[in-house]
DNA sequence: CTATTTGACTATCCCTGACTATTATAAATT
DNA sequence: AATTTATAATAGTCAGGGATAGTCAAATAG
């Protein structure tokens, strides 16, 4: 017997797939659809439509709230930077992310202002925040969903 | 879907627009326009324009009344990031953070594949990592950061 | 053990309306 | 004529309600 996960992460994507990459729901109104609370739409979503996984989700709450999932463009994502979301891994230092970024600003990926976003949003004075130990791991989160937002659109 | 406040948004500033930066209403004519009370107007002003978004917003009561909204006149990028610098807490949600980053592309300080990956590293998607309490506090300090980035040549 | 399901609690956003504050103008008073 | 008072026409404030979505940990299934 198919778990109700399952079958509503296969709805979603056929919906996505029908309306050609992108869905707007409401996640109160699918958690009905399927009989279920609503909380197993996040759970449905924070496990199948993830960055790795190459969909980028948005919400909003309050009336007209809805969680949008959009799949990433494999046309304008191109081979390296695909290849990149998928072997940064869920770890990387400072050093290495850097790293990484020079070689997209080489390899035409983004532009230098793009660059210095990145690093931005990546270097080791923006972490105060996270625990010590768990630094590489947000850096990781964080490059590879600027990556993906690439990837829309 | 469609939130009267983000319409009625939309509707003042491509006013604004085409009236070179300032505009003069009458919030009950407005009100009634949008079929709304006439709170709903203030409302919207105080959560999508002002100081800090780069707008100035002057009113009058009784007879005659009016609520003008000016943007404010931006001499250069880089004084405009600096003013958003400071203005920006230490703390930022992340749908404030996005609206100020709607309005960096507003205002040709950014692009939109910019916008796009300021968003992408600040979505409370990236901060798993980060203690629930300080999310906010780790999202103003990565946005500041990426803004400083860009004042530097 | 791991993945799923559930639900109680929380966070956020929008919209409304009753009440308040201000301003211009007309009317009344001096 | 000048001043004061009353009235009408605006706009502002704030707390509350309804509509969403998010989080987390306990219970359950596989």
């Amino acid at each position: 017997m198919a778990r109700l996960s399952d079958i509503i992460e296969e709805f979603l994507k056929s919906l996505i797939n029908k309306e050609q990459g992108a869905v707007e729901i409401q996640r109160n109104e699918l958690a009905n659809m399927f009989n279920c609370v609503p909380s197993q739409i996040n759970y449905v979503i924070s496990t199948r439509f993830t960055t790795d996984k190459g969909y980028y989700v948005e919400s909003r709450r309050g009336g007209g709230g809805y969680i949008s999932i959009k799949r990433i463009n494999i046309e304008s994502a191109g081979d390296y930077l695909m290849h990149i979301i998928s072997s940064v891994g869920d770890k990387i230092s400072q050093h290495t992310c850097e790293i990484f970024i020079k070689n997209f600003v080489d390899y035409d990926i983004i532009e230098e202002r793009e660059a210095k976003l990145m690093k931005a949003a990546t270097s080791d004075k923006v972490m105060t925040d996270v625990p010590l130990d768990k630094r590489d791991s947000a850096r990781a989160t964080i490059l590879k969903n600027m990556l993906m937002s690439l990837t829309i659109d």
